[in-house]
DNA sequence: TGGGGTTAT
DNA sequence: ATAACCC
Protein backbone atom coordinates (compact mmCIF):
# COMPACT_ATOMS: atom_id res chain seq x y z
CA UNK A 1 0.00 0.00 0.00
CA UNK A 2 2.57 2.60 0.74
CA UNK A 3 4.29 1.54 -2.74
CA UNK A 4 5.25 4.12 -4.72
CA UNK A 5 4.57 3.50 -8.35
CA UNK A 6 8.58 2.95 -9.86
CA UNK A 7 9.02 1.17 -13.31
CA UNK A 8 7.36 1.80 -15.87
CA UNK A 9 6.83 5.54 -16.25
CA UNK A 10 10.51 6.37 -15.64
CA UNK A 11 11.45 3.81 -18.13
CA UNK A 12 9.04 4.90 -20.95
CA UNK A 13 10.96 7.87 -21.90
CA UNK A 14 14.28 6.88 -22.63
CA UNK A 15 13.45 3.27 -24.08
CA UNK A 16 10.44 4.00 -26.55
CA UNK A 17 12.47 2.86 -29.49
CA UNK A 18 13.87 -0.26 -28.38
CA UNK A 19 10.17 -0.89 -26.65
CA UNK A 20 8.47 -0.77 -30.42
CA UNK A 21 10.89 -3.33 -31.80
CA UNK A 22 10.15 -5.59 -28.59
CA UNK A 23 6.83 -5.40 -29.18
CA UNK A 24 6.43 -5.96 -32.70
CA UNK A 25 9.23 -9.25 -32.07
CA UNK A 26 7.09 -10.52 -29.63
CA UNK A 27 3.98 -9.92 -32.01
CA UNK A 28 5.78 -11.94 -34.64
CA UNK A 29 6.68 -14.82 -32.42
CA UNK A 30 3.65 -15.33 -31.55
CA UNK A 31 2.46 -15.65 -35.23
CA UNK A 32 5.17 -18.36 -35.68
CA UNK A 33 4.04 -20.16 -32.37
CA UNK A 34 0.59 -20.35 -33.45
CA UNK A 35 1.30 -23.85 -35.21
CA UNK A 36 3.04 -24.67 -31.99
CA UNK A 37 -0.15 -25.74 -30.56
CA UNK A 38 -3.47 -27.52 -31.49
CA UNK A 39 -7.06 -25.94 -31.01
CA UNK A 40 -9.00 -28.43 -29.86
CA UNK A 41 -12.45 -27.27 -28.69
CA UNK A 42 -11.78 -23.96 -27.49
CA UNK A 43 -9.04 -25.14 -25.52
CA UNK A 44 -5.56 -25.29 -26.61
CA UNK A 45 -3.31 -28.07 -26.01
CA UNK A 46 0.08 -27.89 -25.58
CA UNK A 47 2.44 -29.80 -27.48
CA UNK A 48 5.35 -29.51 -25.36
CA UNK A 49 6.02 -32.42 -23.28
CA UNK A 50 6.76 -30.65 -19.63
CA UNK A 51 3.16 -30.48 -17.57
CA UNK A 52 4.94 -27.51 -15.66
CA UNK A 53 3.35 -23.87 -17.04
CA UNK A 54 4.26 -20.08 -16.79
CA UNK A 55 1.24 -18.45 -16.27
CA UNK A 56 1.27 -14.27 -16.18
CA UNK A 57 -1.94 -12.91 -14.23
CA UNK A 58 -1.97 -8.99 -15.48
CA UNK A 59 -3.86 -6.71 -13.05
CA UNK A 60 -4.73 -2.97 -14.39
CA UNK A 61 -4.52 -0.42 -11.21
CA UNK A 62 -7.84 0.92 -9.83
CA UNK A 63 -9.29 0.64 -14.24
CA UNK A 64 -11.96 3.04 -13.73
CA UNK A 65 -10.21 5.78 -12.45
CA UNK A 66 -7.21 5.05 -14.72
CA UNK A 67 -9.84 5.27 -17.40
CA UNK A 68 -11.58 8.67 -16.28
CA UNK A 69 -8.36 10.47 -16.07
CA UNK A 70 -6.90 9.52 -19.58
CA UNK A 71 -11.17 10.98 -20.43
CA UNK A 72 -10.17 13.90 -18.28
CA UNK A 73 -6.12 14.71 -17.61
CA UNK A 74 -7.13 17.70 -15.21
CA UNK A 75 -7.86 14.69 -12.98
CA UNK A 76 -4.41 13.68 -12.82
CA UNK A 77 -2.75 14.60 -9.23
CA UNK A 78 -5.85 14.91 -7.74
CA UNK A 79 -8.02 12.48 -5.52
CA UNK A 80 -10.32 11.33 -7.69
CA UNK A 81 -13.32 8.28 -6.86
CA UNK A 82 -15.48 6.84 -9.19
CA UNK A 83 -19.06 7.14 -7.67
CA UNK A 84 -21.95 4.21 -8.64
CA UNK A 85 -24.82 5.07 -7.08
CA UNK A 86 -23.58 5.80 -3.47
CA UNK A 87 -20.49 4.02 -3.70
CA UNK A 88 -17.36 5.07 -4.74
CA UNK A 89 -16.40 1.37 -6.39
CA UNK A 90 -12.42 2.82 -6.91
CA UNK A 91 -10.32 5.55 -6.38
CA UNK A 92 -6.80 6.67 -8.01
CA UNK A 93 -3.77 6.69 -5.60
CA UNK A 94 -3.91 10.00 -4.27
CA UNK A 95 -7.45 9.06 -2.64
CA UNK A 96 -5.87 5.84 -1.44
CA UNK A 97 -3.26 7.97 0.29
CA UNK A 98 -5.96 9.79 1.71
CA UNK A 99 -8.00 7.09 3.28
CA UNK A 100 -10.23 6.17 0.53
CA UNK A 101 -10.82 2.83 -0.10
CA UNK A 102 -12.68 0.87 -2.75
CA UNK A 103 -16.47 0.46 -2.40
CA UNK A 104 -16.66 3.00 0.80
CA UNK A 105 -19.91 4.56 0.85
CA UNK A 106 -19.75 8.51 -0.74
CA UNK A 107 -20.45 10.20 2.53
CA UNK A 108 -17.69 8.17 4.38
CA UNK A 109 -15.12 8.99 1.69
CA UNK A 110 -16.17 12.54 2.04
CA UNK A 111 -15.52 12.70 5.29
CA UNK A 112 -12.07 11.16 4.85
CA UNK A 113 -11.50 13.59 2.08
CA UNK A 114 -13.24 16.23 1.73
CA UNK A 115 -11.34 17.42 -1.59
CA UNK A 116 -12.44 14.17 -3.25
CA UNK A 117 -13.30 14.43 -6.46
CA UNK A 118 -15.98 12.49 -7.78
CA UNK A 119 -17.03 11.42 -11.39
CA UNK A 120 -19.95 9.29 -11.86
CA UNK A 121 -19.16 5.30 -13.21
CA UNK A 122 -22.56 4.00 -13.94
CA UNK A 123 -21.56 3.57 -17.64
CA UNK A 124 -19.39 1.04 -18.09
CA UNK A 125 -19.28 1.55 -21.88
CA UNK A 126 -15.46 3.56 -21.88
CA UNK A 127 -14.27 0.80 -19.45
CA UNK A 128 -15.50 -2.13 -21.14
CA UNK A 129 -14.46 -0.65 -24.23
CA UNK A 130 -10.58 0.11 -22.88
CA UNK A 131 -10.85 -3.33 -21.56
CA UNK A 132 -11.33 -5.29 -24.69
CA UNK A 133 -8.24 -3.11 -25.83
CA UNK A 134 -6.26 -4.19 -23.52
CA UNK A 135 -7.08 -8.75 -23.98
CA UNK A 136 -6.69 -7.56 -27.51
CA UNK A 137 -3.52 -6.06 -27.35
CA UNK A 138 -2.25 -9.42 -24.79
CA UNK A 139 -3.86 -11.41 -27.41
CA UNK A 140 -1.14 -10.40 -29.73
CA UNK A 141 1.45 -11.65 -27.45
CA UNK A 142 -0.27 -15.04 -27.11
CA UNK A 143 -3.87 -16.00 -27.75
CA UNK A 144 -4.36 -17.45 -24.68
CA UNK A 145 -5.92 -14.85 -22.90
CA UNK A 146 -8.70 -15.40 -20.51
CA UNK A 147 -10.29 -12.43 -19.06
CA UNK A 148 -11.38 -11.75 -14.97
CA UNK A 149 -13.74 -8.82 -14.85
CA UNK A 150 -12.68 -5.79 -16.95
CA UNK A 151 -9.07 -5.11 -15.07
CA UNK A 152 -7.25 -8.69 -14.85
CA UNK A 153 -6.74 -11.01 -17.61
CA UNK A 154 -4.34 -13.85 -17.38
CA UNK A 155 -2.20 -15.18 -20.07
CA UNK A 156 -0.56 -18.98 -20.84
CA UNK A 157 3.03 -18.20 -21.42
CA UNK A 158 4.32 -21.47 -21.69
CA UNK A 159 4.63 -22.00 -25.64
CA UNK A 160 6.27 -18.68 -25.70
CA UNK A 161 8.21 -19.57 -22.75
CA UNK A 162 9.01 -22.83 -24.84
CA UNK A 163 9.90 -20.98 -28.19
CA UNK A 164 12.47 -18.39 -26.34
CA UNK A 165 13.80 -20.72 -24.25
CA UNK A 166 15.25 -22.89 -27.84
CA UNK A 167 16.64 -19.85 -29.21
CA UNK A 168 19.02 -19.38 -26.36
CA UNK A 169 22.32 -21.90 -25.70
CA UNK A 170 22.63 -23.38 -22.56
CA UNK A 171 25.86 -21.29 -21.81
CA UNK A 172 23.44 -18.39 -21.94
CA UNK A 173 21.66 -19.30 -19.47
CA UNK A 174 24.05 -17.74 -17.02
CA UNK A 175 23.38 -14.55 -18.21
CA UNK A 176 19.33 -14.75 -17.78
CA UNK A 177 18.24 -11.84 -15.27
CA UNK A 178 14.74 -11.48 -13.89
CA UNK A 179 12.49 -8.39 -14.95
CA UNK A 180 10.78 -6.88 -11.74
CA UNK A 181 10.85 -8.50 -8.01
CA UNK A 182 11.04 -12.14 -6.79
CA UNK A 183 8.78 -13.09 -4.57
CA UNK A 184 10.67 -13.65 -1.28
CA UNK A 185 13.73 -12.35 -2.61
CA UNK A 186 14.38 -15.93 -2.97
CA UNK A 187 17.88 -16.49 -5.16
CA UNK A 188 17.90 -17.70 -8.46
CA UNK A 189 19.07 -20.87 -9.46
CA UNK A 190 19.92 -20.60 -13.32
CA UNK A 191 21.07 -24.81 -13.48
CA UNK A 192 17.40 -24.91 -12.97
CA UNK A 193 14.75 -25.07 -15.58
CA UNK A 194 12.06 -24.08 -13.94
CA UNK A 195 13.74 -21.19 -12.60
CA UNK A 196 15.06 -19.81 -16.44
CA UNK A 197 11.28 -20.66 -17.67
CA UNK A 198 9.71 -18.42 -14.86
CA UNK A 199 12.88 -15.84 -15.45
CA UNK A 200 11.65 -15.66 -19.19
CA UNK A 201 7.99 -15.47 -18.08
CA UNK A 202 9.11 -12.57 -16.43
CA UNK A 203 10.78 -10.81 -18.99
CA UNK A 204 7.53 -11.05 -20.99
CA UNK A 205 5.08 -10.16 -18.08
CA UNK A 206 7.29 -7.04 -18.69
CA UNK A 207 6.98 -6.69 -22.06
CA UNK A 208 3.27 -6.92 -21.69
CA UNK A 209 3.07 -4.21 -19.09
CA UNK A 210 5.09 -1.47 -21.07
CA UNK A 211 2.79 -2.49 -24.48
CA UNK A 212 -0.10 -1.51 -22.71
CA UNK A 213 1.47 1.61 -21.46
CA UNK A 214 2.95 2.98 -24.76
CA UNK A 215 -0.13 1.63 -26.37
CA UNK A 216 -3.24 2.35 -24.40
CA UNK A 217 -1.60 4.18 -21.37
CA UNK A 218 -2.54 2.09 -18.58
CA UNK A 219 -0.50 0.70 -15.58
CA UNK A 220 -0.93 -2.17 -14.01
CA UNK A 221 0.81 -4.97 -11.78
CA UNK A 222 2.06 -8.49 -13.25
CA UNK A 223 2.33 -11.80 -11.60
CA UNK A 224 3.85 -15.21 -12.88
CA UNK A 225 4.11 -18.22 -11.93
CA UNK A 226 3.40 -21.82 -12.44
CA UNK A 227 -0.42 -21.82 -12.56
CA UNK A 228 -3.38 -19.48 -12.26
CA UNK A 229 -3.37 -19.47 -8.82
CA UNK A 230 -0.25 -18.44 -7.49
CA UNK A 231 0.04 -15.93 -10.74
CA UNK A 232 -2.77 -14.60 -9.31
CA UNK A 233 -1.23 -14.01 -5.96
CA UNK A 234 1.51 -13.01 -6.43
CA UNK A 235 0.29 -10.48 -8.94
CA UNK A 236 -0.34 -8.66 -5.99
CA UNK A 237 2.43 -8.30 -3.77
CA UNK A 238 3.98 -5.43 -5.36
CA UNK A 239 1.01 -2.87 -5.79
CA UNK A 240 1.28 -0.38 -7.52
CA UNK A 241 2.53 -0.74 -11.47
CA UNK A 242 5.34 -3.38 -9.99
CA UNK A 243 5.62 -7.23 -11.08
CA UNK A 244 6.42 -10.17 -9.06
CA UNK A 245 7.56 -13.77 -10.21
CA UNK A 246 7.45 -16.92 -7.90
CA UNK A 247 9.81 -19.73 -8.16
CA UNK A 248 8.69 -22.95 -6.99
CA UNK A 249 10.31 -22.98 -3.28
CA UNK A 250 8.54 -20.02 -2.45
CA UNK A 251 5.28 -21.24 -3.20
CA UNK A 252 4.05 -22.33 0.47
CA UNK A 253 5.00 -19.48 1.77
CA UNK A 254 3.15 -17.15 -0.53
CA UNK A 255 0.13 -19.45 0.11
CA UNK A 256 0.61 -19.12 4.09
CA UNK A 257 0.98 -15.00 3.56
CA UNK A 258 -3.05 -15.00 3.17
CA UNK A 259 -4.29 -14.04 6.54
CA UNK A 260 -7.53 -15.66 6.37
CA UNK A 261 -9.22 -18.51 3.87
CA UNK A 262 -11.54 -15.73 2.21
CA UNK A 263 -8.44 -14.39 0.88
CA UNK A 264 -7.95 -17.11 -1.38
CA UNK A 265 -9.62 -16.69 -4.91
CA UNK A 266 -12.09 -19.45 -5.72
CA UNK A 267 -13.28 -19.26 -1.75
CA UNK A 268 -15.73 -17.34 -1.77
CA UNK A 269 -18.71 -15.45 0.75
CA UNK A 270 -20.74 -18.77 1.35
CA UNK A 271 -17.63 -21.66 1.63
CA UNK A 272 -15.72 -19.30 3.83
CA UNK A 273 -18.52 -19.04 6.31
CA UNK A 274 -18.97 -22.51 5.97
CA UNK A 275 -15.91 -23.48 6.70
CA UNK A 276 -15.36 -20.91 9.37
CA UNK A 277 -18.79 -22.71 10.80
CA UNK A 278 -15.98 -25.88 10.66
CA UNK A 279 -13.55 -24.12 12.71
CA UNK A 280 -11.26 -23.64 9.29
CA UNK A 281 -10.13 -20.14 9.12
CA UNK A 282 -6.17 -20.40 7.98
CA UNK A 283 -4.93 -21.69 5.54
CA UNK A 284 -3.04 -24.23 7.13
CA UNK A 285 -6.54 -25.27 9.07
CA UNK A 286 -7.97 -26.03 5.78
CA UNK A 287 -4.41 -27.92 4.33
CA UNK A 288 -4.35 -30.00 7.72
CA UNK A 289 -8.50 -30.65 7.83
CA UNK A 290 -10.10 -33.98 7.07
CA UNK A 291 -10.30 -34.82 3.49
CA UNK A 292 -13.69 -37.10 4.05
CA UNK A 293 -15.18 -34.44 6.48
CA UNK A 294 -14.58 -31.90 4.34
CA UNK A 295 -15.97 -33.54 1.51
CA UNK A 296 -19.40 -34.57 3.39
CA UNK A 297 -19.50 -30.94 4.47
CA UNK A 298 -19.15 -29.36 1.48
CA UNK A 299 -19.57 -31.70 -1.60
CA UNK A 300 -17.10 -34.32 -3.12
CA UNK A 301 -16.23 -31.32 -5.56
CA UNK A 302 -15.83 -28.49 -3.82
CA UNK A 303 -13.80 -29.57 -0.85
CA UNK A 304 -11.79 -31.11 -3.40
CA UNK A 305 -11.35 -28.37 -5.19
CA UNK A 306 -10.35 -25.72 -2.59
CA UNK A 307 -8.74 -28.11 -0.25
CA UNK A 308 -6.44 -28.51 -3.23
CA UNK A 309 -6.23 -24.63 -3.41
CA UNK A 310 -5.37 -24.28 -0.29
CA UNK A 311 -1.95 -26.07 -1.05
CA UNK A 312 -1.42 -23.47 -3.84
CA UNK A 313 -2.37 -26.56 -6.65
CA UNK A 314 -4.76 -25.36 -9.37
CA UNK A 315 -4.78 -26.98 -12.76
CA UNK A 316 -6.95 -25.60 -14.67
CA UNK A 317 -6.13 -24.32 -17.89
CA UNK A 318 -6.39 -20.61 -18.88
CA UNK A 319 -9.40 -20.83 -20.74
CA UNK A 320 -9.45 -18.32 -23.74
CA UNK A 321 -12.20 -15.96 -23.54
CA UNK A 322 -13.02 -14.56 -26.54
CA UNK A 323 -16.28 -12.76 -27.08
CA UNK A 324 -18.49 -11.95 -24.57
CA UNK A 325 -21.41 -14.92 -24.02
CA UNK A 326 -23.69 -12.29 -23.03
CA UNK A 327 -24.42 -8.60 -22.81
CA UNK A 328 -25.92 -7.19 -19.99
CA UNK A 329 -27.16 -3.78 -18.53
CA UNK A 330 -28.78 -2.90 -14.86
CA UNK A 331 -30.01 -0.23 -12.95
CA UNK A 332 -30.46 -0.12 -9.47
CA UNK A 333 -32.73 2.17 -6.94
CA UNK A 334 -34.75 2.71 -4.03
CA UNK A 335 -38.03 1.61 -5.14
CA UNK A 336 -40.03 0.91 -8.31
CA UNK A 337 -43.43 -0.07 -7.65
CA UNK A 338 -45.72 0.61 -10.75
CA UNK A 339 -45.45 -1.33 -14.28
CA UNK A 340 -45.37 1.74 -15.84
CA UNK A 341 -42.29 2.50 -14.30
CA UNK A 342 -40.85 -0.81 -14.48
CA UNK A 343 -41.50 -0.74 -18.41
CA UNK A 344 -39.12 3.07 -18.73
CA UNK A 345 -36.49 1.79 -16.78
CA UNK A 346 -36.45 -1.53 -18.89
CA UNK A 347 -36.75 0.43 -22.25
CA UNK A 348 -33.65 2.79 -20.86
CA UNK A 349 -31.64 -0.75 -20.29
CA UNK A 350 -32.64 -1.53 -24.00
CA UNK A 351 -31.92 1.18 -26.02
CA UNK A 352 -27.87 1.08 -25.07
CA UNK A 353 -28.34 -3.24 -25.00
CA UNK A 354 -29.20 -2.77 -28.30
CA UNK A 355 -26.21 -0.64 -29.58
CA UNK A 356 -23.98 -2.99 -28.13
CA UNK A 357 -25.63 -6.06 -29.94
CA UNK A 358 -25.48 -4.10 -32.98
CA UNK A 359 -21.73 -3.33 -32.60
CA UNK A 360 -20.80 -6.74 -32.06
CA UNK A 361 -22.76 -8.33 -34.87
CA UNK A 362 -23.74 -11.58 -33.56
CA UNK A 363 -27.10 -12.39 -32.73
CA UNK A 364 -28.73 -12.63 -29.43
CA UNK A 365 -31.36 -16.25 -29.74
CA UNK A 366 -32.15 -15.61 -26.01
CA UNK A 367 -33.46 -12.55 -23.54
CA UNK A 368 -33.80 -12.75 -19.75
CA UNK A 369 -35.06 -10.43 -17.17
CA UNK A 370 -33.95 -10.01 -14.02
CA UNK A 371 -35.07 -8.18 -10.84
CA UNK A 372 -34.39 -7.60 -7.18
CA UNK A 373 -37.02 -7.26 -4.70
CA UNK A 374 -37.23 -4.79 -1.65
CA UNK A 375 -35.99 -7.24 1.52
CA UNK A 376 -35.23 -5.59 4.58
CA UNK A 377 -32.11 -6.82 5.54
CA UNK A 378 -31.70 -10.47 3.57
CA UNK A 379 -29.22 -10.99 1.18
CA UNK A 380 -30.50 -9.71 -1.47
CA UNK A 381 -31.29 -12.24 -4.14
CA UNK A 382 -32.35 -11.80 -7.72
CA UNK A 383 -34.94 -13.49 -9.73
CA UNK A 384 -34.91 -13.91 -13.49
CA UNK A 385 -37.05 -15.84 -16.52
CA UNK A 386 -36.20 -16.30 -19.96
CA UNK A 387 -37.30 -17.11 -23.05
CA UNK A 388 -35.89 -17.18 -26.69
CA UNK A 389 -36.01 -14.40 -29.27
CA UNK A 390 -38.84 -14.73 -31.87
CA UNK A 391 -36.79 -15.23 -35.31
CA UNK A 392 -37.93 -12.29 -37.08
CA UNK A 393 -37.18 -10.33 -34.52
CA UNK A 394 -33.42 -11.44 -34.35
CA UNK A 395 -33.31 -10.67 -37.93
CA UNK A 396 -34.37 -6.97 -37.56
CA UNK A 397 -31.58 -6.94 -34.32
CA UNK A 398 -28.73 -5.67 -36.84
CA UNK A 399 -30.38 -2.70 -39.13
CA UNK A 400 -31.72 0.05 -37.32
CA UNK A 401 -34.34 0.83 -39.70
CA UNK A 402 -36.86 -1.36 -37.57
CA UNK A 403 -38.56 -0.58 -34.26
CA UNK A 404 -36.92 -3.74 -32.60
CA UNK A 405 -37.90 -2.43 -29.35
CA UNK A 406 -41.46 -2.77 -29.54
CA UNK A 407 -41.79 -6.46 -30.09
CA UNK A 408 -38.94 -6.94 -27.15
CA UNK A 409 -40.39 -4.38 -25.01
CA UNK A 410 -43.23 -6.40 -25.14
CA UNK A 411 -41.85 -9.69 -24.40
CA UNK A 412 -39.94 -8.30 -21.69
CA UNK A 413 -43.54 -6.89 -20.29
CA UNK A 414 -44.63 -10.70 -20.69
CA UNK A 415 -41.54 -11.66 -18.62
CA UNK A 416 -42.12 -8.89 -16.23
CA UNK A 417 -45.73 -9.60 -15.28
CA UNK A 418 -44.91 -13.56 -15.65
CA UNK A 419 -42.22 -12.77 -12.13
CA UNK A 420 -44.51 -10.20 -10.64
CA UNK A 421 -48.24 -10.32 -9.42
CA UNK A 422 -48.76 -6.60 -10.99
CA UNK A 423 -52.64 -6.60 -9.41
CA UNK A 424 -50.64 -6.70 -5.92
CA UNK A 425 -48.23 -3.92 -4.42
CA UNK A 426 -44.48 -5.00 -4.95
CA UNK A 427 -40.92 -3.37 -4.46
CA UNK A 428 -38.33 -3.31 -6.63
CA UNK A 429 -34.61 -2.20 -6.20
CA UNK A 430 -32.96 -3.56 -9.38
CA UNK A 431 -34.15 -4.02 -12.91
CA UNK A 432 -31.35 -6.02 -15.13
CA UNK A 433 -32.03 -7.00 -18.62
CA UNK A 434 -29.83 -9.94 -20.59
CA UNK A 435 -29.18 -10.60 -23.95
CA UNK A 436 -27.11 -14.26 -24.02
CA UNK A 437 -27.29 -17.50 -26.06
CA UNK A 438 -25.19 -15.56 -28.48
CA UNK A 439 -24.46 -16.86 -32.37
CA UNK A 440 -22.31 -15.98 -34.88
CA UNK A 441 -23.81 -14.48 -38.50
CA UNK A 442 -23.74 -17.12 -41.26
CA UNK A 443 -20.90 -16.14 -43.21
CA UNK A 444 -22.16 -19.57 -45.54
CA UNK A 445 -19.24 -20.93 -47.14
CA UNK A 446 -20.30 -23.65 -47.60
CA UNK A 447 -21.40 -27.61 -46.62
CA UNK A 448 -24.64 -28.78 -46.54
CA UNK A 449 -25.10 -28.20 -42.30
CA UNK A 450 -24.53 -24.32 -43.97
CA UNK A 451 -27.94 -24.96 -45.62
CA UNK A 452 -30.05 -25.87 -42.37
CA UNK A 453 -28.40 -23.08 -40.75
CA UNK A 454 -29.06 -19.94 -42.81
CA UNK A 455 -31.25 -17.22 -41.20
CA UNK A 456 -33.87 -16.76 -44.25
CA UNK A 457 -34.34 -20.96 -43.70
CA UNK A 458 -33.92 -21.04 -39.82
CA UNK A 459 -38.03 -20.31 -39.10
CA UNK A 460 -39.04 -23.93 -39.77
CA UNK A 461 -35.74 -25.53 -38.56
CA UNK A 462 -35.32 -23.59 -35.55
CA UNK A 463 -39.01 -23.83 -34.14
CA UNK A 464 -39.02 -27.39 -35.02
CA UNK A 465 -35.63 -27.75 -33.15
CA UNK A 466 -36.98 -25.25 -29.87
CA UNK A 467 -40.36 -27.44 -29.78
CA UNK A 468 -38.00 -30.80 -28.32
CA UNK A 469 -36.25 -28.72 -26.33
CA UNK A 470 -37.39 -25.82 -25.22
CA UNK A 471 -35.88 -24.89 -21.42
CA UNK A 472 -36.86 -21.13 -22.12
CA UNK A 473 -40.22 -20.17 -20.99
CA UNK A 474 -42.79 -20.24 -23.71
CA UNK A 475 -44.10 -16.93 -23.92
CA UNK A 476 -47.40 -17.82 -26.22
CA UNK A 477 -50.55 -15.29 -25.40
C1' DT B 1 -23.00 -2.12 -1.87
C1' DG B 2 -22.45 -1.27 -8.15
C1' DG B 3 -22.66 -2.83 -12.64
C1' DG B 4 -21.05 -5.92 -14.63
C1' DG B 5 -19.28 -11.00 -15.93
C1' DT B 6 -18.58 -16.70 -15.68
C1' DT B 7 -19.50 -21.66 -14.60
C1' DA B 8 -21.90 -25.43 -12.13
C1' DT B 9 -26.03 -27.61 -10.57
C1' DA C 1 -33.68 -20.77 -12.70
C1' DT C 2 -30.71 -20.33 -9.19
C1' DA C 3 -26.49 -20.20 -6.74
C1' DA C 4 -21.90 -19.87 -6.41
C1' DC C 5 -17.72 -17.55 -7.89
C1' DC C 6 -14.81 -13.36 -9.94
C1' DC C 7 -13.88 -8.18 -10.59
Amino acid sequence: MGNLGVGLEEEADGEEEEDAARGTDAAREMDAGATGGELVRDQVVSTGSSSSRVIVHLDLDCFYAQVEMISNPELKGKPLGVQQKSLVVTCNYEARKLGVKKLMNVRDAKEKCPQLVLVNGEDLTRYREMSYKVTELLEAFSPVVERLGFDENFVDLSEMVKKRLQRLQSDEHSAMTVSGHIYNNQSINLHDILHIRLLIGSQIAAEMREAIYNQLGLTGCAGVASNKLMAKLVSGVFKPNQQTVLLPESCQDLIHSLNHIKEMPGIGYKTAKRLEALGISSVHDLQTFSSKILEKELGISVAQHIQKLSFGEDNSPVTPSGPPQSFSEEDSFKKCSSEVEAKKKIEELLVSLLNRVRQDGRKPHTIRLIIRRYSSEKHCSRESRQCPIPSHVIQKLGKGNYDVMTPIVDILMKLFRNMVNVKMPFHLTLLSVCFCNLKALNTNKKGPIDYYLTPSLSITSCSGKRSFKMKDTHMEE
